[in-house]
DNA sequence: CTTCTAACA
DNA sequence: TGTTAGTA
């Protein structure tokens, strides 16, 4: 990881803010953090702590419950992405980035679900 | 005042 | 998911 991804893998925003910035309810965020789906540090006092980088896929879940997907299929998303990441390193020299591999899989998965919109400001990605 | 967990007229 | 009770 890159210098520039360390303030956004910071894990400095209180629950109130994450409202406000993705438009859920804490109930829905806690539901995704239930779902093992985001994994939120704590501080002290027991209150979650979010990062930019929590907050990124907290809204990019919420796009792929709108597109139709469920739990069970988002949480199959980010396993292949963990592992296609792994491939990639290793298979070839050339490292890609984040984002490139993120955007790969993505759309890999909504294309072969059907889930692709050909609404623009449907997706996140 | 904000957030947390658990539970459901 | 919403909402509420009782805490921290």
């Amino acid at each position: 990881m890159e210098k520039t991804d360390l303030h956004r893998s910071l894990s400095v925003l209180p629950m109130g803010t994450v409202m406000k910035l993705t438009d859920l309810s804490a109930r829905q965020i806690r539901y995704y953090e239930q779902q093992q789906l985001i994994f939120p540090k704590r501080n002290k006092g027991n209150q979650r702590l979010f990062s930019l980088n929590d907050v990124d896929k907290i809204i990019e879940i919420k796009n792929f419950l709108s597109n139709g997907m469920n739990i069970a299929d988002i949480k199959h998303v980010y396993k292949k992405y963990q592992l296609q990441k792994k491939e990639k390193q290793h298979r070839y020299s050339k490292r890609l980035t984040d984002n490139e591999t993120r955007r790969l899989l993505i759309d890999d998965i909504l294309t072969a679900g059907g889930f692709k919109s050909k609404n623009p400001k449907d997706q996140s990605f």
